[in-house]
DNA sequence: GTGGCATAGTGTCAAAAGTACAATAAAGCC
DNA sequence: GGCTTTATTGTACTTTTGACACTATGCCAC
């Protein structure tokens, strides 16, 4: 009767990370020799685990996320399950899971978490993670292990579904920062350019990104304000 | 190593009727006795199940609607999962469970499908499904099991979300319809009036929707003409 | 067949929002 | 002081949105 008995459920995590040199997420590689592509480059995944017995599924993706970058208090949302009985089936994959599950051929579904982290002010660096942690431009990522690449592309849209709708962008910047930083910011994650001066008229109209008594410094050029962003100030909007 | 075993996995849906009469989820009685409210009113619930092992989420959520409803081919569509470890453990739902599955005390994850049907066309007697089954109003909805409050009302939000943008209004209409079915349609799940000559206005921007040379009849009243969808429309928009 | 009833159907004007576009200002560097 | 680099600002035009009220058509009752 119970049809499912021995169903194993994970969740996946896309971190993304932004800074000046563009948009980030985080991949973990691991070091089997046995697991790797043709090439004999490592096989690269989102970071995931099975969740624990007693543990939700949203503090499963703050463990994981904390267990790979000690950072807590990112931004984490769900955004979609990934559930197709072959989703670990795949040729690629089967000698990984057999060195590192105890039921290898267990069916497992994953519950996708989007998180979002500045590497402005704070940055977790790679180094101060377990072995195999990276950053790698979102324009650069290759085949992932899994379905972790459709986990992936599920995530940039649902980032960039709620980017405009959520005020999410402050996840992703410093606390202080210019609008040519929030503008650059937008056209990253969107694919698309916006016109500067139409841009800061739009940005003027939300009353939660406030200006600073405060300047850019240390730049060779004309010095922008700083802006910050005011989360109580989110209504009528 | 395998931390959960035993974790059980179940998909939830929110299939939603419309017709003249307004927007109505389709809701499960539980004829036991032990399984009611105080007042001894029966307990209503979301029509779920748990998955099979080589089942899909997707095929889960139709599997469950056919066994109910014996319609195939309604719109579906995953938009939650749910996972707090205490989800079934309420009191008022434990009797019930003990008297259907063999391992009551499982943890129950459960994934989120949000449905959709047409009731004019042709429609889905309560009466032809599994007994104690029936469409609910989505304003005369009680406290229903579990935390299918909750799941239901994410379904709405996620119908409301969908409704402008995913060109679903069609599942919830005749194939030939008027617009004023139409804009009773979009007033009714959007709890929103418009405007009678602005919505036309928008209407005829929508290529999607194509009138047709054929009116309404058996009205007493002026007889309005008749659009349909056309899927393959749907483009530039 | 006329008058009443119910819903269908239609256009204009003003306000708001969006879009395209270029010159001046301020800081650091040499 | 002149050069480089990025910041900052406004205007004219177009498009979209929003408010608003009367005529048309079919059925029914008398």
């Amino acid at each position: 009767m119970p049809p499912n008995e021995s169903l194993h459920l994970s969740v996946d995590c896309a971190l993304f990370g932004y800074d000046d040199q563009g948009l980030k997420v985080l991949l973990i590689n691991q070091k089997e020799d046995t697991y790797t592509h043709e090439s004999g480059q490592p096989m690269s995944q989102l970071p995931g685990d099975l969740i624990l017995i007693e543990e939700g599924l949203h503090e499963a993706a703050e463990r994981v996320l904390f267990e790979l970058t000690q950072v807590k208090g990112v931004y984490l949302k769900q955004f979609h399950a990934y559930g197709d009985p072959n989703r670990v089936k795949d040729h690629k994959d089967r000698a990984w899971l057999r060195s590192v599950r105890t039921m290898p051929d267990q069916r497992v579904v994953t519950v996708g978490y989007l998180g979002l982290v500045s590497l402005h002010d704070y940055n977790p660096q790679p180094a101060s993670f377990a072995g195999g942690v990276s950053w790698v431009d979102i324009n650069e990522v290759g085949p992932l292990a899994f379905d972790h690449n459709s986990i992936l592309n599920g995530a940039i849209e649902a980032l960039q579904n709620q980017l405009e709708s959520h005020h999410i962008s402050f996840e992703l910047l410093p606390k202080k920062f210019t609008l040519s930083q929030l503008q650059a910011l937008y056209e990253t994650v969107l694919h698309k350019k916006f016109d500067k001066r139409n841009f800061r008229k739009n940005v003027k109209k939300m009353s939660h990104v406030v200006p600073l008594d405060e300047k850019q410094q240390g730049v060779m050029h004309k010095p922008a304000q700083l802006f910050s962003f005011n989360p109580d100030q989110i209504e009528n909007e």
